[in-house]
RNA sequence: GGCGCGUUCGUCUAGCGGCCAAGGACACCGCCCUCUCAAGGCGGAGAUCGCGGGUUCGAAUCCCGCACGCGCUACCA
C-alpha cells in the first residue's frame, strides 16, 4: 500500500453515544488497526443548537471501557490539531471565503423565511425541492442591496455545476453516479459562522490526512457533493466505503426508541466489553472463510478484519444473541476475574462482600449469569439471613405438612452432626436421610432449597450450603422449622 | 414525488457459475444429563436464495425489468 491507512470517527456530541457509533467506529479502528495505520477521534461539534453536555466525556469513557483506543484526538492530541472543530472555526471560514474568492461559492442572503415559502411552494407544485439559487446571479449592485437588507449575517453556498455528473468509487458498492442537476446549492458556512458537516469534515479530513471514510451509508447521497468540494478545491479525495446501518427489531435504523442503545448503559446492564466488542464486530460482516467462527478475541478480530466482507444491507441488533454471547464470555472468565467484575454489582444492590468471599460464590453462579447484573439476585441469600419466603413453600410436593416438618426436623440434626460440612458429603448424607424418612431426595432438596435460599431457583444446594457455612445454615433450618411448624399449629386451629 | 442503496432460514451470516435438493450461529422444539435454574451433549423444525424474464450444458451466484424495504431530499450530522 502506497501511504497508510488513516481512518477517523468524527462524531457529533449531540447525545450518549450508542451502539450504532461503535459499530462504525469498531469497522474503522479494526481497519486501521489491521493494515497498521492510524485511527483518529474528531469531535464534529458544529451544531451549536443539538450540543449535549458531557456528550465527549461518555464518548471517551465507552471507548476506554471497551478496550479500544485512538491515535491522535482530543486528550492524546497529535500532528493535526486541534481535533475538535468549534476549536478550529477560522479554517472553515477561510477556505470558505477561497472558495467565494474563486467563484466556486457565493454569500447568500436569503431569510429562513424566504427558504420557508420557497421550500412550501416546491412541495406544493410537486417540484423536486431545493433552493433556487437567486442570489447565485446577484449583479454587484444588488449583493450590496441585498446585502443592507439582511436582518443576519449571510451564509456561504457552494455553487455546484448545473450539469453534467459526479461519480465516486466506493469500496463496498463499486462506482455510484449522480446528475449534478439533482443538487442544489447546498450551505457551506451557516450564518452563525459555523461551517457545516459538508464544509468541516472535508476541510479535516483533507488536513488530517485521512486516506479512507468508512461512514454510514446515509451519507451515499452527500457524497457526490462532497466529491465536487475536493474538487473545487483542488483536492485529492480520500476512498470511501458505505456502511449499512444497524437496525431495530423493526427493520428501521437503530435509535433510542428502541431502547437501550447507550454504550455505557450495556456496561451498568452488566455486558463484558469483550463481549460487546465481538458482538458489534460480527454482525454485519464475517471473518472466517469457513462461515463459521463467531468468538473472536480483539487480537483475533484485528487480524482477521477485511473490508471485502463487509455485507452491503443492515443488520438488525439481535439482543438475544448478544446475551447469548455475554453469557458464554462469563463462563470463559478465570474465578477470581469475575468476581472482581461482579463486585461494583453486588455492591450496587446493597451486598458488601470481601473479594475473597465473592470468589467462593463464583462457582455457584458462573454458568447460570447472562449479565453481570444478574447476580445480585442469585447470590442474595449468601449476604442476608433474613429470608422472605412463605411458609407453605416448606411443605414438599406430594407431602404433607407433617412429613415436610419430620424431614426437616431430620435435616437439621444431620447439619448440626455431620463431621464434614461441604458440598459432596451434604448430599450424600441428605440423599440418606431421603430414603431413611421416606421422602424423594427431590422433594427434600427442594424443601431445604426453601429454607437455605428463600427459593425455589437458586444455585446448587449443598454448595451454597457449604459457602455460606455450618452456622448460618443450621440457624436457617431452624427457621424454616419454626415456621412451618407455626403453620401446622394454626392449621390444626381451623385456619387455611 | 425525485434520487440513491439494498433484498439467502424469525435474526446474524456462509456462498463470489457446477462441491448447494443451500452450511454455521442465536432464538425455538424434543431427548439426554440433573437437587431447582442454568450450563453441556444429541437431535429436530426452519430459506423453492424477493418476483418475473433472460445468458449458460448448468445460476443463490452474471444481465434486464418489477416489487418491496431502507436512506437522502435542512443555515442536523
Amino acid at each position: 500500500m502506497a501511504s497508510p491507512v488513516r481512518v477517523r470517527i468524527a462524531p457529533s456530541p449531540t447525545g450518549m453515544p450508542h451502539v450504532g457509533l461503535f459499530h462504525t467506529f469498531l469497522y474503522n479502528w479494526l481497519y486501521a488497526r489491521h493494515t497498521g495505520g492510524q485511527f483518529i477521534v474528531r469531535i464534529e461539534d458544529t451544531d451549536r443548537a443539538r450540543a449535549v453536555e458531557g456528550a465527549v466525556e461518555a464518548l471517551l469513557e465507552a471507548i476506554r471501557w471497551l478496550g479500544l483506543d485512538w491515535d491522535e484526538g482530543p486528550e492524546v492530541g497529535g500532528p493535526y490539531g486541534p481535533y475538535v472543530q468549534s476549536q478550529r472555526l477560522p479554517l472553515y471560514r477561510e477556505h470558505a471565503e477561497q472558495l467565494v474568492a474563486a467563484g466556486k461559492a457565493y454569500y447568500c442572503y436569503c431569510s429562513p423565511e424566504r427558504l420557508a415559502v420557497l421550500r412550501e411552494q416546491q412541495e406544493r407544485a410537486k417540484v423536486p425541492p431545493g433552493y433556487d439559487r437567486r442570489c447565485r446571479y446577484l449583479a454587484p449592485a444588488e449583493r450590496e442591496a441585498a446585502a443592507a437588507a439582511a436582518s443576519t449575517p449571510p451564509v456561504i453556498r457552494f455553487a455546484v455545476p448545473l450539469e453534467g455528473e459526479t461519480t465516486f468509487h466506493d469500496l463496498l458498492r463499486g462506482p455510484i453516479t449522480w446528475e449534478n442537476r439533482l443538487l442544489d446549492d447546498f450551505v457551506i458556512l451557516k450564518s452563525d459562522g459555523y461551517p457545516t458537516y459538508h464544509l468541516a469534515h472535508l476541510v479535516d479530513d483533507h488536513y488530517m490526512r485521512i486516506t479512507d471514510v468508512l461512514r454510514g451509508d446515509e451519507w451515499i447521497s452527500s457524497t457526490p457533493r462532497h466529491i465536487l468540494l475536493y474538487r473545487a478545491f483542488g483536492w485529492e479525495p480520500p476512498r470511501f466505503c458505505h456502511l449499512a446501518p444497524l437496525l431495530g427489531p423493526d427493520g428501521k435504523k437503530l435509535s433510542k426508541r428502541h431502547g437501550a442503545t447507550a454504550i455505557l448503559d450495556y456496561r451498568d446492564a452488566g455486558y463484558l466489553p469483550e463481549a460487546l466488542v465481538n458482538y458489534l464486530a460480527i454482525i454485519g460482516t464475517s471473518y472466517d472463510p469457513e462461515g463459521k467462527r463467531e468468538i473472536y478475541s480483539l487480537p483475533e478480530l484485528i487480524a482477521a478484519f477485511d473490508l471485502q466482507h463487509i455485507n452491503k444491507s443492515g443488520a438488525v441488533f439481535d439482543l438475544r444473541k448478544l446475551d447469548w454471547m455475554n453469557g458464554y464470555y462469563i463462563r470463559q472468565l478465570r474465578q477470581d476475574d469475575l468476581a472482581r467484575r461482579l463486585l461494583p454489582f453486588l455492591e450496587r444492590a446493597g451486598l458488601q462482600a470481601e473479594l475473597a468471599y465473592v470468589e467462593r460464590l463464583v462457582p455457584l453462579v458462573q454458568e447460570r449469569l447472562t449479565k453481570l447484573a444478574d447476580a445480585p439476585a442469585l447470590l442474595r441469600f449468601a449476604f442476608v439471613d433474613e429470608l422472605d419466603y412463605e411458609a407453605k413453600n416448606l411443605i414438599g410436593k406430594g407431602l404433607t405438612a407433617e412429613a415436610s416438618r419430620e424431614a426437616l426436623a431430620a435435616a437439621l440434626e444431620l447439619l448440626r452432626d455431620i463431621p464434614e460440612f461441604a458440598d459432596a458429603p451434604l448430599e450424600a448424607a441428605m440423599r440418606q436421610l431421603a430414603d431413611t424418612v421416606g421422602v424423594k431426595s427431590g422433594q427434600l432438596f427442594m424443601i431445604l432449597r426453601w429454607a437455605v435460599t428463600g427459593t425455589n431457583v437458586s444455585p446448587p444446594l449443598f454448595a451454597s450450603m457449604e459457602v455460606i457455612g455450618r452456622e448460618r445454615t443450621v440457624a436457617r433450618v431452624a427457621e424454616a422449622l419454626r415456621r412451618l411448624d407455626a403453620l401446622i399449629a394454626e392449621r390444626g386451629r381451623g385456619g387455611s
